[in-house]
DNA sequence: ACCGGAACATACATTCATGTATGTTCGGGA
DNA sequence: TCCCGAACATACATGAATGTATGTTCCGGT
């Protein structure tokens, strides 16, 4: 209640407390790409940590919040990727966009709580809300919100059909320990496919612009 | 050795013995779907079967040939799928083909396993050749083999392009227990995608076909 | 100097899947 | 009829992960 001697006193540990807390996630997150989510275990974890399972039981009572964390963080890394220079189309810049998370091993984290929170309807309800924010990753609806980007259904469709063909990929990346052999071939045929749609788009925004007259 | 003696004393069981094969794989088959790896043990493959662990060990005395047999079971139900008329280009037979494919239940089970056999390296072993019979499954060099159909470069990517989306939504029919709100949206925009192709493709045969002469 | 709580480590009991051995049934051949 | 082996079921021991309780260290306040 009272914030404020809590508060100095635990501000001084709070440090202290984040590090073995990332240290367990990290480890979560690590060890969901390495060996899956059935041999990821909380002694597994609590080893990859350097620490016990009076850490993990004390910092994550709940072992979904761990996992859950661990999805989180998977997600921020896909997210802090470099913003490529925006001289390609948006569709085109969607394949950059959506190839390079998937080239990430912390996609294959997060296939691996995809299918486990479905399988397991309780570690699924713990996971829904880490899972709705990140699902936002390949929706072009949510993330293309904040750009002046207008959506059509047609252009929608192929922005989907390129996360879906991504998704593929990630997943082949996933079972067969690296890259698919045909990986640059579908990535180049998705460009070409995204550049097709962005002429259209932008041939009809020119005649639209040409009605409304220059800004 | 002398297969003569043996031959007509276990013919009269052999029904018998592949009942309970064909129970325990269906059971691992069906736990795999509902359940995912992780929570597909031997006692609840047994329990499913309504047979002992004791019938497990005797038919299926390495646990991972089980899931092999469950997986190759898998493979058998997408591919005897009702083969279209093929009024449609080879492309756009291809979205049709890959598409039904990935809406059956059973492409959760073969995922499960593609992602078991990488995570544990001695499954994977165990399940390397169902693996390899199965990738066949979405190679458009291996399925066109057959036919008369020519391969290009450029059609092989589209191939390729349609089956990794296709994987795509179904994982996320995988994790959302059911078909993503966009898939017929995804499979729409494929199918544009192959018929566009298709016509190249086409055209190409036609100028060369007048070439040749006619048949 | 004493105390109290945060941040862990340690220890024990339980559960669950598995490995393995042994028991049981049942049908066919001698 | 007797016996033998296939095709299971049953039973026990083991190991691994988890739940839970308790012990320990360290730091800050009084």
């Amino acid at each position: 209640m009272n914030g404020e001697l809590e508060g100095s006193a635990s501000r001084q540990r709070e440090r202290h407390v984040s590090e073995a807390r990332h240290k367990l996630i990290d480890a979560a997150l690590a060890s969901l790409i390495e060996l899956g989510f059935s041999r990821t275990t909380g002694v597994e974890v609590c080893r990859r940590a350097g620490l016990t399972r009076g850490a993990l039981n004390y910092h994550f009572p709940d072992y979904g919040n761990l996992l859950a964390a661990a999805l989180g963080t998977a997600y921020d890394n896909l997210l802090d990727l470099p913003t490529r220079p925006r001289d390609e189309g948006p569709l085109e810049g969607w394949v950059q966009r959506a190839h390079s998370c998937i080239v990430r091993p912390d996609f294959k984290a997060i296939i691996e709580l995809w299918l486990a929170s479905q399988n397991d309807p309780e570690l699924g309800a713990t996971l829904s809300e880490a899972i709705a924010q990140g699902s936002q990753l390949f929706d072009p609806v949510f993330t293309l919100v904040d750009c002046d980007i207008e959506l059509t259904p047609e252009a929608e469709a192929v922005y989907r059909t390129i996360s879906e063909a991504c998704v593929g990929l990630g997943v082949g990346r996933s079972v067969s320990g690296g890259p698919l052999a045909h990986e640059t071939q579908v990535i180049d045929a998705l460009l070409n496919i995204a550049r097709d749609a962005d002429r259209k788009i932008s041939n009809r925004t020119k005649k639209r612009g040409a009605d409304h007259g220059a800004h």
